[in-house]
RNA sequence: UGUCCCAUAGUGUAACGGUAGCACGACAGUUUUUGGUACUGUUUGUCAAGGUUCAAAUCCUUGUGGGACAACCA
């Protein structure tokens, strides 16, 4: 029986299906609105999936929109990264980049429009009085002395704020509102600053900038965007977006808010992410530490794995804290279907197998991903002397230990099963070999008449072929499960020292020379991604996420 | 002591006046040459109090709790 597909919207999805139902749009325009002030973190993958998920799924396009209204903060750079990683999220914008700054000339109109419509004028006040005129949440603000100036007196007064006659901050153009609204972005707000900042795109054409409630709302329009989404914090701006294109009579794009994403363990304001860079606890943005897209890519995620994990999350106007655990389930889950796998070592002990032909090579098959039906599987050399995890023996192993100890016996994966017959201690009293014997009939892939029983099987490497890897362990950036939301801590208090482990180990030969393929599960030891870093005389790997873990996970419950 | 927004298992999110679902987590089990994967099962929830209604998570009122707003930032 045919299941009928559960229809289970977002409230942003419903307003759209209202709209095309009511026949208000044909076909819908989104837009994507950064600031080019800091690179995209995973909050912003939530916003770009959403607003490029919603035209792709109701037809129409997304706008990638630089809000560049602020030249001292932004930057080319931040303009490079976040076309790079938008795009690498899969994801493609419409025609062009947009950019606030090319509608600088029609927003100079549209305050010349207000102008004369008795709806906007020049304040001569300092920073300080307009502060102090505004009133708090609870008293109403005072009207500027210079609000009543005449339409004549405020357009020659804002022509030349344009031309540059007024030092920074000797003026700014406010609309007139209502200085006793509760709302406080509606008591007379200011639209225009003069600002003689470079530019990274105007250059030094202009001294006097737009706010961003003068020119996102303006831009949203001229672009015709239809649904405008941003996040709540903007809830209380929307009064002022909504008067704006009213009093201009414009296209009325309709501003929606939702919830921003929020990590455990993570912070997402990047202001405090810049400030991890600049202070050198993390090396750049795209630390693979670090939230941002960049980051993660360097980490070893993949786009579809972000893009998943923002579906899951949902969208919606409450207050949230997602787990982390939700983005590593995420990634785990793509990379289980489409990383081949490899044998690394990565806490190396040597293991000598003494029954084994000294000088004799076995070359055995293994499949790549079993996972995978199509996989096809590659040749590892076995022989007399191979590295094995460390963790992987004890010397007075518990009984729900189910791997090496003396006298125990495990199965070396894709070879023999092999029985610990004795081991050897270095003079720190550190394990330095163990010693085995092989049972030559348990070889993988064949009738196994040795009758022995194993509770495990382990990786390893043949020492001949071993391959030296550097391997790079992360761990969370904080201790605390959130950061930045402690009133009388900052959030660099909780900072994790410990979070990057930097390993030699030893990886199959089949590690060389394979940049193209660069995203593995290590058999038992998690996914990796190799780094940017890495050489042919150096192979570096970054952790990407552990693989679940069931025997750690009984140890913490002891 | 203002205005606005929000409140559903541990977390996230559905149900749009008619059986409270789903995902992740947790727990138990099956399979397994990865203590992985896959599969099965279990667990836990409508902030509170009133009201409307045959029927309320859903509508109304009040309360409680959380959040946003007083940059010439976005």
């Amino acid at each position: 029986m045919a299941k009928r597909e559960k229809k289970s919207l977002n409230f942003i999805e419903q307003i759209i299906e209202g709209d095309l139902k009511k026949g208000k749009y044909k076909e819908i325009t989104t837009r994507f609105p950064p600031e080019p002030n800091g690179y995209l973190h995973i909050g912003h993958a939530k916003s770009i999936v959403l607003n490029f998920g919603l035209a792709l799924k109701y037809g129409g396009k997304t706008n990638l929109r630089f809000d560049d209204t602020n030249p001292v903060v932004e930057d080319v750079e931040y303009v490079d990264s976040i076309k790079e990683d938008v795009k690498w999220l899969g994801f493609q914008w419409a025609d062009k980049e947009y950019y606030a700054s090319d509608y600088f000339d029609k927003i100079y109109e549209f305050a010349i429009v207000l102008i004369k419509k008795g709806l906007a004028f020049v304040d001569d006040s300092t920073i300080d009085e307009i502060k102090s005129m505004r009133g708090t949440p609870t008293k109403p603000g005072q009207h500027s002395p210079f609000r009543d100036r005449s339409v004549e007196e405020n357009l020659d007064l804002f022509e030349r704020m344009k031309n540059g006659e007024f030092e920074d901050g000797s003026k700014v153009l406010r609309a007139k509102i209502d200085m006793s609204s509760p709302n406080m972005h509606l008591r007379d707000p200011i639209m225009y600053r003069i600002k003689r900042a470079h530019h990274h795109r105007t250059g030094d054409k202009w001294c006097i900038y737009p706010m961003y409630d003068f020119a996102h709302g303006q831009s949203d329009s001229i672009e015709n965007i239809t649904h405008s989404i941003c996040t709540l914090e903007f809830e209380t701006h929307r009064p002022l977006y909504d008067w704006f294109i009213e009093k201009l009579e414009i296209f009325p794009s309709r501003q929606i808010e939702f919830a921003r994403l929020n990590l455990n363990y993570t912070i997402m304001s990047k202001r405090k992410l810049l400030k991890l860079v600049q202070e050198g606890i993390v090396n750049g943005w795209d630390d693979p530490r670090m939230p941002t897209i960049s980051g993660l890519r360097r980490r070893g995620y993949t786009p579809e794995s972000i893009r998943n994990f923002c579906d899951r999350i949902g969208i919606a106007k409450r207050e949230n804290v997602v787990d982390v655990s939700l983005l590593e389930y995420s990634v785990r889950e793509h990379l289980n279907k489409i990383a081949e796998r490899r044998m690394v070592v990565m806490r190396p002990i040597k293991m000598v197998i003494t029954n084994y032909p000294e000088g004799k090579i076995e070359q055995l098959d293994i499949i790549n991903n079993p996972e995978d039906e199509n996989s096809l599987s590659r040749k590892i050399p076995f022989s007399r002397e191979i590295y094995i995890e460390s963790t992987d023996f004890m010397i007075d192993p518990p009984k729900d230990f189910f791997r090496l100890g003396p006298g125990r016996s495990i199965r070396l994966k894709n070879a023999y099963k092999v029985t610990c017959d004795d081991y050897k201690l270095d003079s720190e009293g550190n394990v330095e070999e163990i010693y085995c014997t092989y049972h030559s009939n348990s070889k993988s892939g064949q009738p196994d008449t040795s009758g022995i029983k194993v509770r495990s099987t382990i990786h390893w490497v043949n020492v001949e072929a071993a391959v030296p890897v550097e391997i790079r362990l992360y761990d969370r950036l904080f201790k605390d499960e959130f950061p930045d939301s402690h009133k009388d801590k900052d959030f660099m208090d909780f900072l994790n020292e410990d979070s990057l482990h930097i390993l030699n180990g030893y990886g199959e030969v089949n590690l060389k020379n394979d940049k193209k393929e660069d995203k593995y599960q290590f058999l038992r030891m998690g996914y990796f991604s190799m780094d940017d870093d890495s050489s042919p005389e150096k192979l570096v790997f970054n952790r990407t996420v552990t693989l679940k873990d069931g025997w750690k996970k009984l140890q913490g419950k002891k």
